[in-house]
DNA sequence: CTGAAAGCGCTAACAA
DNA sequence: TTGTTAGCGCTTTCAG
């Protein structure tokens, strides 16, 4: 029975108290569960506040307990697949202990990404997690004054930061282009972005390595790093015409990722090629995309939801005081259809 | 000079209005911009709270002021092309207006959507907007209740909603379907969703008119209605199978959406068969990877984006007491590759 | 133009 | 086992 208040009206703590004869106090200890209230008044308040309808304030506990419970995410865009899935596992770690995410975007520019901060500062998140941050240890001191605990995954500033998750990206690279080599390809180019910086530079580093490593020369046409083109697909298209452009074409390509080798393999059909018959195509991530394509795209695996679990439980550490250090997965090769040998190998 | 304070101390107004020698409601005042106080005051509170590192609380001030400028968005989950570009959507005009968004998922599931509903009224968001819900019109006696305003994008429960957005189901049906007659097919098949049961009904629904309005007869065992199968691409594949596997095969297939048409083409190619030669196919949201599959898709496109857009507005329009209709947007056809006229035509 | 006082809804310390 | 009192940090009357 309803008797209460019309549209808007909330219930209290007070308004039960009043029903029940006691004091707000004890319903606000019946309705938490503290053992020293008796069984009965605990029972009738809880009954009391069902009946009235009652939903507790978090907005009040928060500013009583200085914790509410909320943590900040900030992801560049929610509309790319990598980051959709990173956002589910620290979405379902964090329903597991009771936190709500409050979620922000930066559009991968590093002004916002620190205003978007500070906004979730004022909100009173307990944390933050900050996927592909251009910030990085900027936060070190910021963390410092204001006593925000900050988790990174996949870092992209220079600089490195103490509490991350991230994938081994030079290792993710190497395996992807040592596997391009072992089975034959001696002109391997590489399809960067410079947009993540820091991953681009390892990416790059991987590749390179992986070439000394196979006794292989590098060539600076078979790189490809554009600057100022955003959209991943674009990027491997217009990265794939200049490789197919170039009198000695590479005959296998590693791409920045997996959306970057979706481009790039949709440009090679475009001119009349083959995919893996006249190139044979690499990429990263192992988004889901990766394996619905035509054909099926050799990858590097990110365990991108796991990522976002990990992230969300350090920050969980974090806000209990514990100790915390770094976390780097290990990448893993999922060879496909998009990579053979080559033609005349 | 920050003298105040070390780690997790927070300056508040009283802490500026005592270094400023003036009263905490002035401060106040002053960093909202009250014209009532004098400009020298108010510039040197300004500092005063910068220098200081000052952020204000917008827990606090949620207490107060009964607003939090917060809004709940409830999804089924977040690792959907389809749902992405919708909070994207959702996200930009509520940033555009100062507010935030707390994400949760409902993973499709009833009871859970309302537990997660019961969870955001708790943080006392201003409004929520839930995306395929499965309660409805459920939410109407709770609405004045808890005076909680709530939208609804794509509704999935058989009640009407009378605040929500959404395709014209039937129509993007009849659109992609008569496409399909028009070009000369004239067994087509249907795979369909009942996890959505909305859409799903409206869209065979439009399915079935198209093929009246085209004189061709219905067939049962073109109609595939496989519950219990969650995920989009793999419920495509299982349809295509069954579709391919009957005696009289339909040359055309409208898939539910597109992650369905892609596990149905890739079904198609396995089977040794190409697309559209054999089976032409159309999906349903022009999601970005219809573009990308080899064949493109010919689909029906949902303005997603824009939709998640308009939900917030609405919402908005809710909390300013403004009145609110329904909206329904107009889908349209993109033709492309993966149809063409029958091999028998 | 500014200050004093009150209170949003809750929890925590201290009494009884 | 329960009640009293205080206060989290802000905004909002109401006075001056």
């Amino acid at each position: 029975m309803c008797t209460e208040g019309g549209i808007g009206s909330r219930v209290s703590i007070k308004d039960i108290a009043r029903a029940a004869g006691v004091s707000h106090p004890t319903v606000s200890r019946a309705l938490r569960g503290d053992p020293r209230i008796s069984a009965e008044t605990a029972e009738r308040i809880r009954d009391l506040s069902n009946e009235m309808g009652y939903s507790p304030s978090a907005v009040a506990r928060g500013l009583r307990t200085r914790r509410t419970r909320a943590v900040g995410l900030v992801v560049t865009t929610i509309a790319d697949p990598f980051v959709a899935d990173v956002v589910d596992g620290v979405e379902h770690t964090a329903l597991e202990h009771g936190y709500s995410l409050i979620l922000a975007t930066s559009r991968s520019d590093p002004e916002r990404e620190l205003a978007v901060v500070r906004l979730l500062d004022e909100r009173r998140v307990d944390g933050v997690i900050v996927a592909a941050s251009r910030l990085g240890a900027l936060y070190e001191p910021h963390l410092a004054t204001m006593g925000l605990p900050i988790v990174l995954i996949n870092n992209q500033a220079e600089s490195e930061y103490l509490y991350s998750v991230s994938i081994d990206d030079i290792k993710g690279a190497f395996i992807a282009v040592s596997h391009l080599a072992r089975v034959g390809h001696r002109a391997i180019g590489y399809v960067g972005c410079p947009a993540r910086p820091r991953s681009h530079q390892h990416r790059q580093q991987g590749y390179r390595q992986a070439l000394a490593r196979a006794g292989l020369a590098p060539c600076r046409r078979w790189l490809v790093v554009d600057d100022g083109i955003a959209d991943d697909v674009e990027r491997g298209m217009l990265g794939m015409r200049r490789l197919l452009s170039i009198e000695e074409r590479p005959t296998a390509v590693f791409c920045y990722n997996d959306m970057t080798a979706v481009g790039a393999l949709n440009e090679v059909k475009r001119w009349g090629l083959g995919v893996p018959d006249d190139v044979s195509l690499a990429g990263f991530d192992d988004i889901r995309e990766a394996s619905l394509v035509t054909p099926p795209l050799t990858t590097i695996r990110q365990p991108r939801f796991a990522m976002g679990q990990e992230a969300m439980t350090m920050l969980l550490r974090l806000l209990d005081g514990e100790a915390v250090h770094n976390v780097v997965f290990p990448p893993r090769l999922i060879p496909r259809g998009s990579v053979s040998s080559p033609a005349d190998g």
